[in-house]
DNA sequence: TTATTATATGAACATATGCTCATATATGTT
DNA sequence: AACATATATGAGCATATGTTCATATAATAA
């Protein structure tokens, strides 16, 4: 029999990658926030700031930050673009940790 | 009938805290390295260093931050400190987001 | 076209983050 | 006690991050 010695599989360079950026983004508080808030409904840029009290500068870029990240997307109506999340993995880990943070 | 208006609940400061800490904890590659070698198996400081080719002193400030937050705790065997992981919560989305990112 | 409304963008700034170096601390050995 | 080994820690530094301000762009209305 040959040794047993089951060498650590280190994790590739692009899962770690994809890992660290996905949980990067629901790492700060107003990206969750509006992420939490997209989860619950689709909504404009305004409604978002409005609802969070938030810049619309701030939003803006956040969403920009989401959007590129694809966990989010958006439809246009007019000048109006409705915002809504594009990535239920991402947002069932959200509602996981919210869940966790709740009960433990 | 009254109206439905459905007003939408805001997350909690403390849930907002603690979601977003726990995700910073995983936003980093180093970490998640750490914590991914940790989940096959406990480890000592100096093993960790080696098997993912980080300074000594990485490690360890690594680790703190990771303990602080109660993700991986220690045992004491003479000078040697074996860290193993505390939070099956964490593992378990650690894990779900690696399969994610091999799956899609 | 001009004006209006909604959103996006770039620059500037303050703060946070992660790494490395040098050194401290802690335990065990002689 | 003196020494060796394993780990922890603080300072310094470079880079990343998030917000705000001012302004640009895009679609629509008058």
């Amino acid at each position: 029999m040959t040794d047993q010695q089951n060498k650590y599989e280190h994790l590739d360079e692009e899962t770690l990658f994809i890992v660290s950026q996905t949980f990067k983004a629901l790492s700060d508080p107003t990206r969750i926030r509006i992420l939490h808030l997209l989860g619950e409904k689709e909504c404009n840029v305004s409604e978002i700031a409005e609802e969070l009290s938030l810049m619309q500068s701030t939003v803006s870029h956040q969403l920009r930050f989401l959007k590129n990240l694809r966990l989010v997307k958006f439809r246009r109506a007019g000048t109006t673009l409705f915002y809504s999340v594009d990535d239920e993995h991402v947002m069932t880990l959200l509602h996981q940790s919210i869940h966790h943070a709740r009960h433990d």
